[in-house]
DNA sequence: GTAGGTGCAAAGAGTTTGCATACGC
DNA sequence: GCGTATGCAAACTCTTTGCACCTAC
């Protein structure tokens, strides 16, 4: 599905900032401030004022089309794109990559969680840190 | 060890905030934020100012007897007692309360990652989410 | 007595809100 | 044309910093 046409399956009309801050997570998967993306918009040479960035992701979330996440590298609030799986993320310290890994090693610990300390788990996050490929051979 | 002790342990003077501050991780375990610790000097009768908590804060960490947190539930910084040994977390969504679990179930999980994405892992974090025992009690 | 700690006030970063104008449908 | 979106400015929350005074050692 296209930018646009995500737009209008959700009742959005189609503006020049939704199409862009669309398009930004649809091409990259990252995850992005709205920093990021006011600095995306400065480079198109059409800045938009970061409360309308707030505005558009705000209602993104609403309509499950993105989600926001917390990282404990960032003090910002940072936002995804939206995954119909359950996933977990490895977080490169160095320049920040984010990459999905779709498998989950602790479900049936929730489980056995639940009974053990009388919770009732919904959900949880996992989020493992480190230094990604391409920055263990900048090292080296 | 008790609180004046751990103060001279680590070459911080003993005053009213700091004792008082280490006072609280040591007694509660909890999550604490910065208002919450302002909370307390209230009760106290005897208020101190945020600049000096967060000042007082920021020094705990460096002295390595507190860690900075990151829960999806807050907006704001949170911070817990540091802990010896590696510990996940079961947080109540309902009364913020935070059972610690010592057992970690995803160091192997760990050992698979780094060598399917070639990603260095350094650490991880895995909070669950759910509502304690007293909570699901007070609906039923 | 001195180094370091505290209290106050002001500044700073990030985010949110109010309101008039502009634009998609 | 109508209703919603945007842009601007101002407010707000949380956190940090500067500086004068005070206090533990």
């Amino acid at each position: 599905m296209t930018v646009d046409q995500t737009l209008k399956a959700h009742d959005l009309k189609k503006t020049y900032p939704r199409q862009i801050i669309l398009g930004l997570f649809a091409k990259h998967d990252q995850f992005l401030s709205a920093e990021d993306i006011s600095q995306a918009f400065e480079k198109n040479g059409h800045p938009v004022p970061l409360s309308t960035i707030y505005r558009i992701l705000d209602q993104f979330i609403e309509k499950g089309l993105i989600s926001d996440v917390h990282v404990e590298t960032s003090s910002v609030k940072l936002y995804e794109r939206a995954h119909a799986h359950h996933a977990h993320h490895l977080i490169c310290t160095e320049c920040e990559k984010v990459i999905h890994v779709e498998s989950c090693p602790v479900h049936d610990y929730e489980a056995d969680l639940s009974k053990s300390h009388a919770f009732l788990v919904t959900h949880h996050t996992l989020n493992f840190y480190g230094v990604c490929e391409a920055c263990q051979k900048a090292h080296s």
